[in-house]
DNA sequence: ATACCAATTGAGATATAGTATCAACAGGGT
DNA sequence: ACCCTGTTGATACTATATCTCAATTGGTAT
């Protein structure tokens, strides 16, 4: 009874879960990474400390921490590949600049009541959320006040 | 100045992009699929329309919708594909079952205040929001109630 | 209408991402 | 230590998205 998990480890095993070797480096890449890691990324990490846990493993891990609620995939940059984003307590909110794909994140979100709210109106229980909000950051908006593309001046 | 344009065509136009006959097909592809729509399934329902749009024009209308905040591209089902959803105001909202991927949306999420005092905090500009709860959906929960995964009679 | 120009397109080759298969292996309860 | 079952890894394969660039088209000025 070695309990010196980490907390998302012993998430992982309390779903009845094996703690593989696969699995345990997965989620310490993902840790080490602070999140907002796509995919290809944590395969490269995955592979610098152990090359030779498949790849196959990455994504099944991935999935299987996805249906977990202990990460979240999300766009962030091309529509090829998912972000992935942890989810420290169940949630998460980042600020995505649709047009040079910033991200802003930050903490609070006021939903904890609408999440009670929800789940007896549902009649679902919730595991977590994320919020994403979007639109131009300060400069883009700036940049966008003079003209939409090719800035051209005005005769 | 034909103005007989469906509000997202305008919202295009507005953005200064060309209306093209790609761009308004994937649209309406999109629109009549509703939301929640896969990019394959944008790709078979416009090819039905007109097989000789490009898929790389149907990628990059995808591409282009979602930096205007039309769409939003999100995970429903695997890691391998995102599933558009269609963003009427500005904002969409959905919960997701993580064991059956079942998909309940609802309309109200009372953000409007939260996204007042974000704009101002973050010095950006919002244009809409994604909030996604994911737990498990009443018949997932109440099948995990007995055991984790070989849940098969319940007598 | 017509002409013009830049934005946009389409084709398909190419690159990239994710999945299927299945024998071999290892976690963890007993 | 043993066993059973979930899990793995290798790789071939499929699916998905991007790139390139000549050809085309939308929309505006004429």
């Amino acid at each position: 009874m070695s309990d010196d998990l980490t907390p998302r480890a012993r998430r992982l095993r309390d779903a009845g879960h094996k703690l593989t070797h696969a699995r345990l480096t997965v989620l310490a890449a993902l840790e080490d990474s602070g999140g907002h890691i796509t995919s290809s990324e944590v395969l490269e990490r995955v592979n610098l400390v152990d090359h030779t846990i498949g790849r196959a493993s990455v994504f099944r891990t991935l999935d299987l921490l996805t249906s977990l609620s202990i990460i979240r995939p999300t766009y962030l940059h091309s529509s090829m590949t998912p972000t992935y984003v942890l989810l420290p307590d169940g949630h998460h909110h980042h600020f995505i600049c649709t047009r040079c794909n910033r991200v802003i994140e930050f903490d609070d979100c006021g939903l904890a009541q609408i999440e009670t709210d929800l789940e007896a109106r549902l009649h679902v229980k919730l595991t977590g959320h994320l919020l994403e909000f979007y639109g131009l950051c300060e400069r883009c908006a700036a940049e966008s006040t003079f003209t939409p593309s090719t800035t051209e001046s005005a005769s």
